[in-house]
RNA sequence: GCCAAUGUGGUGGAAUUGGUAGACACGACGGACUCAAAAUCCGUUGCUAGCAAUAGUGUGAGGGUUCGAGUCCCUCCAUUGGUACCA
């Protein structure tokens, strides 16, 4: 019979479900391996054709290790709390429960669709409260916890508690900003609100002042991502920041450890970059600087101490506390208008700006510790409030933006290090002499910093320190959708945590998702669930990264009601061994995930200090965003032809079901397009289209025909996403080739690390594959093939070669190649009308992971009753691979002039009086000399002449 | 701006450790089968010159190291991801 892929897949995928062949059990007696895949967040899209392109890998890569005799964990969950559900909940009044309930149907039946080998009985939901107890619960631990830094380890709250009632804070080694110290006096005399406030200064999750950025019109607010060009990207409207307490996890006091252990993990040198960059861990010196006729002190870190003596003046973060005290009666009015200017502006605008910088002046002085001058102490949206200290020494001769900065506003510029010995050496750059700077005169730099801090510890004006880009996590959201936090607070403001037995904390129904008027969470709304026995609930909820931060732990014992899985589950499984997801994740997700592991490893409750042992980044399935060209000034559309400045115009996104020739360079949209966009976007139902062909005005074609209008739009490649409405759904592509060939042909398409945009245009060629792999089997007219007469050595050749490759290639995630080998392999047999069992029957056990459907149902009728699944993964044999000869390439001085045949047994010398002595070489070279021969053994020789 | 990745035929890509550039596939072209089409099968296909053998050239651009560079180094350009409340 021939490859009918729609009846054998439905078949095999009941199969597989009835006889539980992909159940997973903690089987302590084969040796473990867990393969895991970033779970997806639910989305109304539905799972797109990126999607699968981790998981088919973390798929085939987890059949493999189960072919090859491990007991393997292979799971997959719902990272089901998020944002979007919530926006969802306020456009069309949805609630997120229900259509997250929707979207997890959907995702699984699109998952199942694909022929998984997921154990569905260890699925998670983040939203589930069974799930987000336990969430819930690793809060609270983290919350009653200080991080101590001598013993480089978490310690519980209660024992601080104990150490200030006896000793006050003057001994503690906990990580934390507690800048006062007390006696023991003073903590029994502190109030229970400032024994709270203090104690938040030092847990691992603790509350403090930050800002969000807020939209009045919207009411709600926002992230960096909702803000473009310093206005909410939905209706345009102005946003601000606002100060507001928030929880945070102190990250900060796991930096050194979070940077240390990246050594223990095989991850990509790349993704360790980024994390290292992230982190961002700098020496350097912290120093206080007096201000004149003010009793504070400024308090800045720098890498560059040594420069001190070109530090003519400071720039303090708009935010910073300092600003309001210090600022002149005189300065007042300019510095709140640049306030409300900073006001605006995102933190993104504000570090990129580079060549145009902005500032004012604050009208104080400071001193300078080390030249004791008097030095202007500006304020300047290129000094973060959160990165360091929130202030700066400026040194304008040695910095780039210091130096643009000094030069707009005319500050002096004291130039401290000669590079003229550097002639390539940028401004900033450590290297180079320093000048006039007193006592360090004449240093090279890298002693200059050394000897600039000894005197400042001396002088008593600063110490040595070692700083981290790294700030502590915001964990609050004003936000509905996501886990309630299980803190309480009494009517003077202390927070009690919930006792365990009041978890999980369940959140409640509300009808309205929109903050409430003062800007407080939606969570305010419930009012009966917000107060409750003289107390009140925290109303902020946790970020999406809460629950995302420990799922991998809980697929290892996903149903235990006593703890967020067993230490017996957890000593089994261990760690994740392979982690598969995108690099859009590199640094958030894996940073709080590690952070989270490392303190359940301070308390014991995990085995490792790093959760993922191996990590592979897939690229992402990118789509292509079609756009039209807004006019800003005449709000008109115009066709991309007419665009000349693309400053003056807006890009409005449209769904790619109205683009006709959609991701080709002539993607455009007919009259029939512009009808369908308008109703897509009713706000621009009136709107004017212009093209070079016409105009279209209120639906209506003028100065050509409907049917040749034209209108261009702007395709660009980037993320495939509902916000740009160019999600292709996989449902559509397995419904006409079979999830076989929807699973080749996505490991088909390139490295599995490399992003790539989405399009059919090859699969033809996996489905011929597949359809010729089925011929060797099973002939529509011929009927079943496969007999028992013995294989040529050829053909055991051609099935050894393909099995070693496609070993290599899944060991080092080359699928692609894999593919590819298997290709070649079918091509040659077929060539050779091969019908022999010895030589094909170990191709229905390679092919399993790869193709699940197929090589069950040829391996059923090849005679077996147990799945292929379970069936031994093939192992080459190396006498079938063994060659008496190989052709040579012969280059002269690395170009190739002609191939040799030479047999495998000759040693370096031989080959090299071969090739000598052979006359087509002699006949090439003609007079000219060889001057040296280098054999590559396997691969070429080389003539140099 | 900063951090990271990527750039090879008309297209997706291969070349695993510095050693034959373009495997495998798509597309295109030519042919077989057919009344015809689809499907299938066979052949050609980086570019330039040539009837051809062949020669030259060729991995984003420019330089460098090497017997030999897609691969290593430097500078630059373009694209993508991240940039702390999208997930």
């Amino acid at each position: 019979m021939s490859y009918k892929p729609s009846e054998q897949e439905s078949k095999w995928k009941k199969y597989w479900s009835d006889n539980k062949v992909y159940k997973v059990t903690n089987d302590i007696d084969k040796p473990k391996y867990y393969v895991l895949s970033m779970f997806p967040y639910p989305s109304g899209a539905g799972l797109h054709v990126g999607h699968p392109l981790g998981y088919i890998a973390a798929d085939i890569f987890a059949r493999w290790k189960r072919q090859s005799g491990f007991n393997v964990l292979h799971p997959m969950g719902y990272d089901a709390f998020g944002l979007p559900a919530e926006q969802y909940a306020i456009q069309k009044g949805v609630h997120p429960a229900e259509s997250t309930a929707e979207n997890t149907a959907k995702y699984r039946a699109q998952l199942d669709n694909i022929g998984f080998n997921y154990d569905w009985d260890r699925s998670v939901n983040t939203s589930d409260p069974a799930y987000y107890k336990w969430t819930q619960w690793i809060f609270l631990e983290i919350y009653n916890h200080y991080y101590d830094y001598k013993a480089k380890t978490s310690k519980p709250i209660s024992e601080l508690i104990t150490l200030f009632a006896e000793d006050g804070n003057i001994n503690a080694t906990a990580s934390g900003s507690q800048e006062d110290i007390f006696t023991a006096e003073d903590w029994s005399a502190f109030s229970a609100k400032q024994k709270d406030d203090i104690l938040m200064n030092y847990r691992l999750a603790y509350r403090k002042t930050g800002y969000v950025n807020w939209c009045e019109a919207l009411g709600t607010v926002l992230a960096n991502d909702e803000i473009q060009n310093g206005v909410s990207e939905r209706g345009g409207h102005p946003v601000e920041k606002r100060a507001m307490m928030q929880w945070s996890f102190r990250t900060t006091a796991f930096a050194e450890r979070l940077l240390k252990d990246l050594e223990e993990v095989e991850w990509s040198d790349a993704l360790k970059a980024m994390q290292t960059n992230w982190i961002g861990k700098s020496q350097g010196a912290q120093l206080f600087f007096d201000i004149v006729d003010h009793d504070e002190k400024i308090e800045v870190f720098t890498t560059r101490p040594d420069t001190i003596y070109g530090a003519t003046y400071m720039v303090l973060a708009p935010e910073h506390d300092l600003v309001s005290k210090i600022a002149t009666k005189e300065q007042k009015a300019e510095i709140e208008e640049y306030l409300e200017y900073t006001n605006s502006r995102s933190e993104r605008e504000r570090i990129s700006e580079v060549k145009e910088v902005t500032g004012a002046f604050t009208g104080a002085y400071a001193m300078n510790p080390i030249s004791g001058e008097k030095i202007p102490v500006w304020i300047g949206e290129y000094v973060l409030k959160d990165y360091g200290t929130g202030a700066i020494m400026a040194v304008p001769s040695d910095d780039e933006r210091d130096h643009n900065f000094a030069n707009k506003y005319g500050l002096t510029i004291t130039p401290v290090v000669d590079q003229s010995n550097y002639p390539n050496a940028d401004r900033g750059d450590k290297v180079g002499t320093m000048i006039n700077s007193g006592f360090l005169d004449g240093m090279k730099v890298k002693d200059a910093i050394k000897a600039a801090i000894t005197k400042m510890v001396e002088m008593g004006i600063g110490q040595r320190k070692i700083n981290y880009k790294l700030r502590d996590a915001n964990f609050s959201r004003q936000r509905y959708w996501g886990e309630p936090f299980p803190i309480k607070y009494d009517n003077e403001g202390v927070s009690y945590a919930l006792d365990q037995s009041e978890l999980p904390l369940e959140l409640p129904m509300v009808t309205d998702f929109k903050p409430t008027t003062d800007g407080n969470s939606p969570l305010n709304r419930a009012t009966e669930w917000v107060n409750r026995d003289g107390y009140t609930m925290e109303t902020n909820t946790m970020p999406g990264y809460a629950g995302s931060s420990w799922y991998f732990l809980r697929y290892m014992d996903p149903n235990n009601t006593e703890a967020f899985a067993s230490k017996k589950a957890l000593d089994y499984w261990q760690d994740v061994d392979l982690y598969i997801g995108g690099t859009e994740h590199a640094v958030g997700h894996l940073l709080y995930s590690r952070f989270v592991h490392k303190f359940l490893f301070d308390k014991g409750l995990v085995p490792t200090k790093e959760p993922f042992k191996k990590l592979v980044n897939q690229g992402m399935i990118q789509g292509v965003i079609e756009s039209l060209y807004l006019n800003k000034e005449n709000g008109e559309f115009y066709s991309e032809e007419l665009v000349e400045n693309e400053d003056n115009f807006a890009k409005i996104n449209t769904h790619v079901d109205f683009v006709t020739n959609y991701s080709t360079t002539d993607s455009h949209l007919s009259s029939e397009g512009i009808k369908q966009f308008m109703s897509f976007r009713p706000d621009f139902m009136k709107a004017t289209f212009r093209s070079s062909k016409g105009i279209m005005k209120n639906g209506v074609v003028e100065g050509c025909s409907e049917e040749d209008f034209k209108f261009v739009t702007v395709s660009e490649v980037g993320k495939m996403s509902k916000r740009y409405h160019n999600v292709v759904n996989p449902d559509d592509v397995v419904v006409r080739y079979g999830a076989d060939c929807f699973r080749m042909y996505e490991m088909f398409l390139g490295p599995i690390e490399q992003s790539k945009p989405w399009d059919t245009k090859g699969i033809d060629g996996v489905y011929k594959f597949l359809k010729k792999f089925w011929g060797l089997y099973d002939d529509e007219i011929q009927g079943w093939l496969i007999t028992d007469t013995e294989a040529t050595a050829e053909q055991m050749k051609i099935t050894h070669t393909c099995i070693k490759k496609v070993n290599d290639d899944i060991a080092r995630f080359s699928f692609n190649t894999g593919v590819s080998a298997m290709m070649i392999c079918v091509n040659k047999l077929r060539k050779l009308n091969t019908t022999s069992k010895d030589a094909l029957e170990p191709l229905v056990r390679l092919i399993a992971p790869f193709a699940p459907f197929v090589a069950e149902e040829l391996w059923h009728r090849l005679g077996n009753e147990s799945s292929v699944h379970h069936a031994q993964f093939p192992i080459h044999e190396e006498k079938y691979l063994v060659e008496a000869s190989k052709e040579y390439p012969i280059c002269f001085n690395g170009k190739k002039k002609m191939m040799l045949n030479i047999a495998s047994d000759l040693s370096q010398d031989e080959v090299i009086d071969f090739v000598k002595s052979n006359e087509d070489v002699k006949a090439l070279l003609g007079e000219t000399v060889i001057r040296k021969v280098i054999v590559v053994p396997g691969r070429m020789v080389n003539l140099v002449v």
